[in-house]
DNA sequence: GCCATGGCTAGTA
DNA sequence: GCCATGGCTAGTA
């Protein structure tokens, strides 16, 4: 659809300032970030945003993944992100994280992540 | 209109 | 499998 309702958008460096605080050998997810950053529906922009920028050394949003414990995509291709995650010692079966729930982090939820627009009428 | 998602139905085995 | 959602780009006027 060209044109769409949303009234909010996210800020982009939110979303990676709250990425770095995923150590390794944990992962979260797209929408868990979106959540954290006050805009649960988000979490496909989520993913385009990570497909955008980020600089990989300092932001690792190879740690993101799927909500069901898939891996997602990922700029370099997700053969390189399945490596990179299991580099830091996750094991994967079928496509999926090994034991999702334990080394999916809880994210510590953002304020400033939601930036309003302007100019809408009311 | 495309997409690095996610949640919820349908409909098979 | 469908479709809502949010951010973005290409490509027309």
């Amino acid at each position: 659809m060209r044109s769409k309702p949303a009234n909010d958008t996210l800020n982009h460096q939110a979303v990676y300032d709250l990425i770095q605080s995923v150590p390794a050998g944990k992962v979260t997810t797209y929408g868990d970030l979106a959540m954290a950053l006050g805009n649960p529906g988000a979490s496909r922009a989520i993913g385009r945003i990570l497909g955008q920028n980020p600089n990989p050394i300092v932001v690792p949003c190879h740690r993101v993944v799927m909500s069901d414990g898939r891996l997602g995509g990922y700029a370099n291709g997700i053969l390189r992100k399945k490596e990179l995650l299991e580099r830091e010692g996750l094991a994967f079966a079928k496509g999926s994280v090994n034991n999702f729930d334990q080394v999916r982090i809880k994210l510590p939820s953002s304020t400033h992540g939601l930036i309003r627009k302007s100019g809408i009428r009311s």
